[in-house]
DNA sequence: GTCTATATGACGATAGAC
DNA sequence: GTCTATCGTCATATAGAC
């Protein structure tokens, strides 16, 4: 049996991840700019600086590549909730979520569009996930979200449709960046729109739930 | 010269629309199902129910059909704020903008999707239309936001970036309805889904920018 | 493991009969 | 105006030398 991990592996098997997260990385930047359909095994190659014939040796197919890919960034995703916790502080947790979801779209906005194309496209890969681990994250922490309501800790609010909205508020900054570029006149959102965009979604999001910003 | 419109035109000019609007409606289903790439003529004329070299008669390329598509698409997309106007009461105006942001969203979400799709992948087509009459119409509507701020009217908030939230919540029950849908456990989301996000986006809003609910 | 050269098929677009 | 048959191109994927 061979070594899967990159810990206590042979050079050999270290060489091999490393060509893989090589593959993986230039591909986020195609996939992100062309789709799926849009991206060709040829502009994936040039992406990694490889061969053509190297990335099917290394993934088989496109579509396997693709399906890697995405289940790499579905993991980054579901890892940002970690502030929503019951022995929190409602408006702290929230506040660190935001920032957490903005700092991903700032400086991960090409896995962003990977993952909202995806999805777009009624999510045929992602389907079975956005329903299993998705669902059952936002089941655990809409409980988190209901218990600090009964405690009148905060707002009435719906849980699961304020997540909707903080995770298409914060994504907007990566996904439709060129929209709001073309809008501010900027050829990218910079640092100066994504802090006006965090100043506004903490308002509208703290506000909303009845809660001050967190004391600093 | 022949006659554009459809309105006094001949029996011959008259077909000619139909056939344009039926091609029209099928690939609005077929580019937000697979994207501009994605979507085969052989696709698009199924979904007209024509043969494939009618649709070439008609708009030559495939992408001249697809941006005369989007261009239709546009225009409804800038038609929406105009409730937003000085002499408004805030509270009113934001709502009737919401809710018909929100109804967009449930009757066209495939219309939603093939422009989500587009500003997605950098706008290559749409670009210039968005820095031009977009970006117009965001300076006239905040500046009336601006004037009710001034006036103390409702809360001070960053209209360009507000109007970024709103387009972003209420877009997100059409472009990533797969997702929605597959957290709440539904095929897509129905008519108590669009409810409840439409009272979920309007608490934030106007308590983000401390206004109460209009009475009605 | 790596890369060149190529097989196979689907695509957008068009020619030309009706 | 409409439709069938087909052209040339470029895609994914693989065979086989190194």
């Amino acid at each position: 049996m061979t070594q899967a991990g990159n810990a206590q592996a042979g050079p050999r098997a270290r060489q091999r991840q490393a060509r893989i997260a090589q593959i993986l990385a230039g591909a986020e930047r195609v996939f992100a700019e062309a789709g799926f359909e849009g991206a060709s095994m040829s502009e994936l190659a040039a992406a990694a600086g490889l061969p053509k014939a190297n990335l099917h040796y290394y993934f088989g197919t496109k579509e396997a590549l693709y399906t890697t890919l995405l289940d790499s960034i579905l993991a980054l995703w579901l890892s940002a909730t970690d502030s929503i916790r019951p022995e929190a502080e409602p408006a702290e947790a929230l506040t660190a979520y935001i920032r957490a979801k903005m700092r991903w779209s700032r400086e991960r906005p090409q896995a962003s569009r990977v993952f909202a194309n995806e999805v777009l496209h009624g999510a045929p890969y992602l389907r079975s996930h956005l329903a299993g681990p998705l669902r059952a994250l936002v089941q655990e922490k809409s409980a988190v979200l209901e218990g600090w309501i009964a405690a009148g800790r905060m707002a009435p609010v719906d849980p699961p449709h304020l997540f909707f909205s903080i995770w298409a508020m914060t994504q907007t900054y990566a996904d439709f960046g060129a929209q709001i570029g073309a809008v501010l006149d900027l050829p990218e959102p910079d640092a100066d729109c994504f802090a006006r965009g965090t100043d506004t979604i903490l308002q509208l999001v703290l506000r909303g739930c009845g809660l001050e910003p967190p004391g600093r």
